[in-house]
RNA sequence: GGGCGCUUAGCUCAGCUGGGAGAGCACCUGCCUUACAAGCAGGGGGUCACAGGUUCGAGCCCUGUAGCGCCCACCA
């Protein structure tokens, strides 16, 4: 049965086996099973023409590992997969290949672009999910999903239509933020802010009565081409009287009233301000409130329009630096000052944005909002770490309508047809023909697209079969866990929410996992431009997908940041490599038949055993509660210090014993806390577990859907765990003072074992085949009056104390003082614990655990004093 | 202007509901002990940012301060 491993840990040639076996064997599937309970998590999309980053490394090996738990544990465990069309992100890459072959997207016209569209989709679009199986992620491939296929669009659709029948979706002539590159309306949370260094200048507006001039400060002079009014606040002596006086704007030469408004701050500037409504989101408020004229300058692509006079044609920027140098010569120009403010730019493309005002559609969210808020207010959405959900609340309670058209082709386009005939907009899940309303047959549809979000809002559901009640949507909806960046929630995690109550009346989900981003090892967030990233694939190629999934949980507090750089993922490959060998002597041992079942367990196998089973009580917690990493780091330590270390080297001499009882036990044992740590070890690190179980055992086919270890009663051995601790600690003693004492690893020496006590000479005597291996020992002799001569060194541990005949290694003045100084160490401890005992306070309010600790310390600490103080005695 | 996070060993970071500080890497010493030198054994190294407070007891709880970082927000 026990097939060798191989002399190297090789990773990349056994991971792409284990996975296609894996897939053909159909582990990943999942289907409704009544006699189950269902476990779902639907994936973040990742953008179909995307290439996977560090960040999904992470995301998504947090998923996977989730996902192989609960499948172990028994769940019908769905990780239902997809990919997102993410309309601008994709538009803007085949916008720029066209470029590259001389075209635009208006020379391909609409169905020419979306052709080319789904061609690149077919391209690319299989590429970040072959990288994701190389993460090992176990999605049910077979129910991959796509935001713009036909259930995908059916869902789309049938959400507008409720929506605008509900009265939520609604047409509007609104400032929207406006991205002149991309040329299109994008929604708030795409607006990133930006502290830009700029200038204050300070303009003369002079009265129409030219009684004299008004100044204002502007960062924006362009705009001045549309300011319909200069404000002042209603209570700011200084300007009291020029309310109600008109202007006129300079350049423009055009009268513009003076007039009052809570919004202008008097301390700020010069107290009076320009208002532009058709540029500014809040002089568009003014405006509305003073029924002030809107006068767009703008063109789409950021130029100043025919309403800019002489400066039409020229770009933005290009007409600040002409009206400026205008407005100095026509002596306008008061002073210019250097400032700093805010910039909204398009976090796509790094474009300034332009308010603008648009016929747009937009999504009333008041409504929506408050179901959302009242789900984490009440504990039935939780955010883990909890913190972030005062992000969600904190978006949603100052939330906006949300505008959802974009001009765009690669999307779901808006299904409004509107009458040429009588202008009625018909909203319909399939394309209409007739107008409802007067039965034209002429009927266009708009042009716009809807913001990618709106579809990855109903993803959690759509993707399930809705709106169809499908026997999966039934089964498997809602999900379970979200996991996703906290950079996200605005994005997605809130939409979805809102999203699904409406539509579900569910929650998508009860819990949001949120975790942080990947930085470089300087603390940077990876980016292309700083060309700091790091391939996963690459990494995978070099280390392993096991090594680089654990380096990513590794040391890593939820919802943290945490810094990526090589020496963390070579000390995973380590540990991963410390498995391989660790499987491989193990292997070497295993006889070829089955072990008998007649074994007689040594106190070391009860002790690895119940160390094992503590471990797994302790990782199925850590788990369900979200703690990856702490779950792994226990396991490290297991494997690593408890189970190589200690166990393996402690069983080795038993190994070639003659004795066949002791040796199958120990062989059983080695087999049995492998297969399980293995089994705890699997959701984290799917691939080398996988490869390990195949060769210790013939029974079960797969580790990935064998049955997750539950904690046993019967594998609970207090007194083998107090035994071996104290057994391990005596080697631990010996090997100090050998190093202090600079004695040469070969030098075996014999050891004299103490105690009056029978039982810890017995712990000594049950166990002294490993001990005299770990001890170095040539000889051990247990005794409970040891006749030692001066020639001896000696050091204790808890009610036994070890001789060593050292006699022509060891200075006896040396050894003396080394005693003189164990005895004041331990004086020392005894005396801290006295102050906290002959503490009242203490005393009066500890709990009654912890002062018996303190007590047993104490009793500890005083025998291997006296112990210490008789070998002392000894040396004279 | 709000909100949040961080400050612990040379570096990067853990530290659960308060009971005398840990890991990885780096460093020092000794070992190729037939699973593993991608390893083994041993070791050095910390006033847990600072100042108060609560408590028998604080890295952990409370208040404040400083530095760094992030998010949100319309100050022209």
């Amino acid at each position: 049965m026990a097939r060798e491993l191989e002399k190297n840990y090789n990773p990349a040639e056994m991971e792409d086996r284990l996975y296609k076996k894996w897939e053909n064997k159909g582990y990943f599937k999942a289907e409704v099973n009544r006699s189950k309970e269902p476990f779902t998590i639907v994936i973040p999309p990742p953008n179909v023409t995307g290439q996977l980053h560090m960040g999904h490394a992470f995301d998504n090996t947090m998923q996977d590992i989730l996902i192989r738990f609960k499948r172990m544990q028994g769940y019908e465990a769905l990780w239902q997969p997809g990919t997102d069309h993410a309309a601008i992100a994709t538009e803007v890459k085949i916008v720029e290949k066209l470029a590259a072959e001389g075209l635009t997207k208006q020379m391909l016209g609409r169905e020419g672009f979306m052709k080319r569209a789904w061609e690149w989709k077919a391209e690319y679009g299989d590429r970040i999910i072959k990288q994701l199986k190389k993460l090992g992620s176990s999605c049910d491939w077979d129910r991959e999903r796509f935001t713009l296929d036909e259930g995908c669009t059916r869902a789309v659709n049938e959400a507008f239509v409720h929506y605008y029948n509900k009265g939520y979706i609604y047409h509007g002539h609104k400032l929207i933020n406006w991205c002149p590159h991309c040329k299109t309306t994008i929604s708030d949370a795409e607006v990133d802010h930006e502290e830009k260094a700029g200038h204050f200048w300070h303009i003369k507006y002079p009265f129409a009565d030219g009684s004299g001039y008004i100044e204002i400060a502007t960062t924006r002079p362009e705009t001045m081409l549309g300011d319909t009014a200069v404000a002042v606040h209603p209570t700011d002596e200084r300007y009291q009287d020029l309310v109600g006086k008109n202007v006129i704007l300079p350049l423009v030469n055009k009268e513009i009233p003076i007039i009052a408004d809570e919004y202008v701050d008097k301390e700020f500037g010069t107290g009076a301000v320009k208002i532009t409504p058709a540029h500014d989101p809040n002089d568009y408020e003014v405006g509305l409130r003073h029924d002030l004229p809107q006068v767009n300058v703008m063109n789409d692509d950021g130029s100043i329009n025919e309403n800019g006079g002489k400066y039409q044609g020229l770009d933005r920027y290009e007409a600040r630096k002409q009206m400026v140098q205008d407005l100095e010569t026509g002596g306008y120009l008061l002073a210019v000052k250097p400032h700093s403010h805010n910039v909204g730019t398009h976090e796509r493309c790094g474009t300034v944005i332009e308010p603008l005002l648009k016929e747009q559609w937009f999504l009333r969210m008041k409504e929506l909002a408050e179901p959302a808020i009242a789900a984490l207010k009440s504990g039935e959405l939780k955010f883990v770490p909890e913190r972030y959900g005062k992000i969600y609340l904190n978006w949603l309670e100052n939330i906006r309508d949300w505008a959802i058209s974009r001009q765009l082709w690669w999307g779901h386009r808006i299904p409004v047809y509107y009458c040429q005939d009588c202008g009625h907009k018909n909203v319909s899940q399939n394309a209409v023909t007739t107008c409802e309303k007067c039965g034209s047959g002429h009927l266009h549809q708009d042009e716009d697209s809807l913001d990618t979000w709106f579809s990855s809002a109903l993803w959690p559901f759509e993707t399930l079969g809705w709106p169809e009640k499908t026997e999966d949507f039934e089964y498997f909806f809602p999900t379970d866990v979200l996991v996703t960046g906290y950079d996200i929630i605005f994005f997605w995690v809130v939409r979805m929410v809102f999203s699904s109550l409406e539509f579900t009346g569910k929650l998508p989900f009860h819990t949001v996992l949120i975790h942080g981003l990947v930085r470089d090892d300087q603390g940077r967030k990876m980016s292309k431009s700083l060309g700091n990233g790091i391939d996963p694939l690459e990494e995978i190629e070099k280390y392993g997908a096991d090594a680089l999934r654990i380096t990513l949980l590794t040391g890593n507090a939820p919802g943290n940041d945490m810094r990526y750089y090589r020496e963390r993922i070579e000390a995973s490959r380590n540990f991963a490599n410390k498995i391989w060998n660790a499987s491989r002597f193990i292997l070497m041992n295993m006889p070829e038949e089955e072990l008998s079942q007649e074994y007689a367990l040594a106190p070391a196998d009860k002790w690895i055993i119940s160390k094992v089973n503590t471990l797994t009580k302790e990782v199925t917690e850590n788990l369900d509660k979200y703690e990856m990493g702490i779950a792994l780091s226990k396991l490290n330590d297991f494997i690593w210090e408890e189970f190589c270390d200690w166990y393996i080297e402690m069983v080795k001499p038993r190994l070639g014993s003659e004795d066949d009882v002791d040796r199958t036990a120990a062989l059983w044992t080695l087999k049995t806390v492998l297969i399980q740590a293995m089994k705890l070890l699997h959701p984290f690190m799917p691939f080398i577990t996988e490869e390990i179980f195949g060769h210790l055992q013939a029974q079960e086919e797969s580790i990935m859907i064998s049955k997750w270890p539950v904690f046993k009663e019967e594998w609970n051995f207090a007194a083998e765990e107090a035994e071996i601790s104290l057994i391990k600690e005596a080697v631990r003693s010996i090997r100090n003072l050998r190093a202090e004492m600079k004695v040469s690893p070969k030098k075996k020496v014999k050891i004299v074992v103490e105690s009056e006590q029978s039982n810890i000479r017995r712990t000594f005597e049950k166990n002294v085949i490993f001990f005299a291996a770990l001890a170095m020992a040539s000889e051990v002799e247990i005794t409970d009056k040891a006749d030692a001569g001066d020639d001896f060194v000696s050091l204790v541990v808890p009610n036994a104390t070890l001789y060593m005949p050292f006699a022509e290694l060891v200075d006896i003045a040396q050894e003396k003082q080394r005693l003189q100084k164990e005895i004041s160490r331990l004086h020392g401890e005894i005396d801290r614990i006295d102050k906290k005992l002959n503490n009242p306070g203490f005393m009066a309010k500890a709990p009654e655990q912890v002062v018996k600790e303190e007590r047993d310390k104490r009793a500890n600490y005083q025998t291997m004093l006296k112990q210490a103080e008789d070998s002392r005695a000894r040396l004279g």
